[in-house]
DNA sequence: TAGTGGTCTAGACCACATG
DNA sequence: ATGTGGTCTAGACCACTAT
């Protein structure tokens, strides 16, 4: 029995629809419904909130769009599990012998803690020389080093990942947030560029001096919009291949 | 005073709405309502082709949804007119000196009549061999080159091109398919690789020799989703940048 | 003031999934 | 058989735009 919308402090001038969106929005971030899991039937949320089936509806369907939900005929709506992690796809072509595309194996090269440096901390919405977590990190697709990624994280609030051995951190990141930090990443942006590899890169990816590398920023962001990760990762631009649709 | 779907010879195991959509698409894609153009109120529609309001609001969402239509509240739902010929301001940063976007200018390098290859004649749908029109073409900013574009065109459906000094095809090529020879390109496809550049296209991009370019390849098709135009434009991998939102 | 799209309601009936 | 989402209807009222 959830309390109608009037109770729960939403913006009256907003439509109702959009108001009930919110609010739903707000019990999945919530963790209320879990990711994965069913939630309520279109006739018990119009019945607990006290709207018209239509209404219901309009905010499922702002959800979907919005890529929080998914329905299914008969079965229900569901919670969307957020799963990204192997966006690299979208940009690379990764195949290992036998042409199947896998999640590369992960190695992490280096942890130590640093000082941010003004980029850093400008992304993560710290301040300048807070202490953030430096990982160097190998991803490898048959053995063979495909993209090499520098990552950084608030240290204050990934300690735990000091805690523990880095061969333990498996080939996803993450899920370790999650299980040991109580982090979740919901959504994160992306910047592609092109540039001719570093020394230091070209040796940890095998590849000749000056060759070229795409390079991916992404700022992983949690579900209330706080920057929690910020990354580069680097890979040879002739595996890169990226297609759109226009209109 | 349209008649209702029923003498339309819609597909009847289609939902209503979807059976209006495409009825809809269809006098659009007709030209029956012209983009920029408004086209019938809701209760217009509603009357014409005896449903319910729901119905062909379901239908418009869809239209909108697929970026055919707009609607401005108190104006009416509008066609939208395909542009997306600075869609390269996707992928690529190019600034005047003064740091302006702007359309770059173009120059057609050469133009010629060739017989396509097996590669252009599949994406434009015409046999092996077939003549086209191959469109060499140079786009500057600041007169200084920033894409290098190979562009073929069926030979049949652009004859029109081929009666017309080069000159006189001004910066922008979709305008002049559409005065000139009645195509019309709705949307298109682009694949994004990264390549070294050959020597030809290293001296007409005034580029070292080795240096990497960026490589849009786009397949324009017509609101039918034929395949009009393949081209492949080619720019300095420095200029590059493309972002995303991802979730 | 008239016409347009935007919101909201209320309920009937259908199609799909599951026990 | 039951419960779920999907379609369709019919109409009231509101908010925006134009004249």
């Amino acid at each position: 029995m959830t309390s109608p919308l009037k109770q729960h402090g939403a913006d009256e001038r907003l439509p109702l629809y959009q108001q009930l969106r919110d609010d739903l929005a707000g019990k999945i971030r919530a963790q209320i419904w879990q990711p994965g899991q069913l939630m309520p039937s279109e006739t018990e949320l119009k019945s607990s909130y006290q709207v018209a089936i239509g209404t219901v509806r309009k905010a499922i369907e702002a959800l979907i769009a919005e890529g929080l939900v998914e329905r299914s005929h008969g079965k229900g709506t569901f919670v969307r599990k957020a799963s990204f992690d192997n966006s690299l796809f979208r940009f690379f072509r990764f195949e290992s012998a036998d042409g199947q595309r896998q999640v590369p194996r992960s190695t992490i090269v280096r942890r130590q803690v640093v000082k941010a440096t003004a980029y850093v901390s400008s992304a993560l919405q710290l301040d300048t020389g807070a202490p953030v977590i430096e990982l160097l990190r190998l991803r490898l697709v048959d053995k063979q080093p495909v993209l090499a990624e520098n990552i950084y994280l608030c240290a204050t609030r990934f300690h735990a990942l000091l805690e523990m051995p880095t061969d333990d951190f498996g080939d996803l990141l993450y899920p370790l947030y999650e299980r040991q930090c109580g982090q979740i990443v919901a959504s994160a942006k992306e910047v592609l560029t092109i540039e001719a590899v570093t020394p230091a890169q070209a040796d940890l990816l095998k590849l000749a001096p000056n060759t070229s590398v795409a390079v991916i920023e992404r700022l992983a962001l949690g579900s209330d919009g706080m920057p929690l990760e910020w990354r580069q990762s680097r890979g040879a631009a002739s595996k890169f291949r990226y297609s759109v649709e226009i209109r």
